[in-house]
DNA sequence: TACAAATATGTACTAGAAACACATTAACCT
DNA sequence: AGGTTAATGTGTTTCTAGTACATATTTGTA
């Protein structure tokens, strides 16, 4: 099978290098799991089991089996180690620099995930796994502080114009939630009425005619996500 | 030392899964290189080798070495295809559908690149080799359709606000030239004047105080691109 | 009941995009 | 040589989206 690869790709170069040495590179994918706490924006690490990063955390990642799209590959991800299915998950770039993996060649694609970290059906499957706030996250094993940074970028240019940032947050939520989550993410202070404005002309939301309850000031009035993008947003599609 | 990054992936069920499994994917880098002709948008094909796929035309690609990074490949790629260096060449998207070729499993990367089909330097490697009109490409080999697709997709978002075009033209053009290259590109029709106010406001151009020869009407004034986003445009940056 | 703190809504100003008009220059034709 | 044609080159006006900013309202608390 892997001969007709090589064959199939018949530069005059190929000939020269042998069916080892092209199929001696793994395919990983690796997530960036995003979460919302406190005013912070968060994402989920692990402790680095190799000894040449003993110390040191990194992304959730794995192997891309065989048998699997590199997209389920990164929904089989998210599910193994949060028990979440049908969250939004993005391609964001492909890194494939030589040494990055101190085992061997490894060539990585990166995605993207927003979820909301209180979810009743979040269970994290590993003890060594936690929600690591985004503001403190400093040397990670590999390259993985360049994915961070590379999906931390994309979700900041296309925040304001997608409705991604909704599973960050409770089925309930008001504007002022809603505001602090738009300013975790994008690191600035926005303008309450100008933010307010902005939102309302989108048709993202849903007045439901509720109060918040239990705040030490006047309550706001209750959201929810419009149902026609919350389909959307669940639905396993790649957005270019 | 694949062993050691099967290792290096310990999830549970890794270990059911032998060393041949993993390495039996193998990872290509696929070029959609865009050049410009008579008004039209243009892109290097070249015809399929492959059975399956007979008659079909594909775009450049080839399996990424051992010893390359991903990025270098493509640099390959262009340089071996068209002769040329230091053009520019971004990274797109990554393409890993199981099916996606029928030999195997293969994960392509593509990357796409901007580049002066009457450039001096540009010899095409292969007579199979040929610029085809992006209005008139229809099927193409493997997924490659859905790649070159995602790439217009991404230049078409990008071109306004990033100085990309201009490795499309000539060293000196005009701004009918300019504006006609973007109305290829974004396959709609620019008001001229607004279209002079936007660029002017750019610092994209200098202006060689030179006139158009051999236009069969009145000539235009003649522009270069400003030095400074020259060296950008050649430099090899993943810009993300 | 007054005060503090947050919600809710609206207005004025500014910058950028879109729509639109006219004078100028050079080649071509008679 | 002079008029015609077809492009270049430079505005102006209008509209829209964004930014800055103010005031009234509602609830909890002292």
């Amino acid at each position: 099978m892997s001969e007709r690869i090589i064959k199939a790709f018949k530069t005059a170069e190929t000939e020269k290098i042998s069916h080892l040495d092209y199929f001696n590179i793994a395919v990983s994918v690796d997530c960036v799991i995003l979460g919302y706490e406190n005013k912070q924006l968060k994402v989920l690490l692990i402790k680095s089991d190799l000894e040449e990063f003993s110390g040191l955390n990194s992304l959730l990642g794995d192997l891309v089996r065989p048998d699997e799209d590199l997209d389920e590959a990164s929904y089989r991800i998210l599910r193994e180690r949060t028990g979440l299915n049908d969250v939004y998950l993005e391609q964001v770039q492909t890194f494939g620099r030589i040494g990055r993996h101190p085992s061997g060649r490894v060539v990585t694609t990166a995605y993207f995930s927003l979820l909301d970290l209180h979810h009743h059906q979040l269970r994290l499957s590993h003890n060594d796994l936690h929600w690591h706030p985004i503001s403190k996250v400093g040397k990670l094993a590999f390259d993985h502080k360049d994915i961070l940074d590379s999906c931390l970028h994309r979700l900041r240019q296309q925040v304001l114009e997608r409705p991604l940032i909704f599973s960050l947050l409770p089925e309930k939520f008001s504007l002022r939630q809603l505001q602090e989550v738009y300013e975790a993410i994008l690191g600035t202070e926005l303008d309450r009425r100008n933010f307010r404005k902005k939102v309302s002309l989108k048709d993202w939301l849903v007045d439901l005619g509720e109060m918040e309850t239990d705040v030490p000031h006047r309550p706001g009035k209750l959201y929810k996500l419009n149902p026609a993008l919350k389909k959307r947003l669940r639905a396993r599609l790649r957005v270019s």
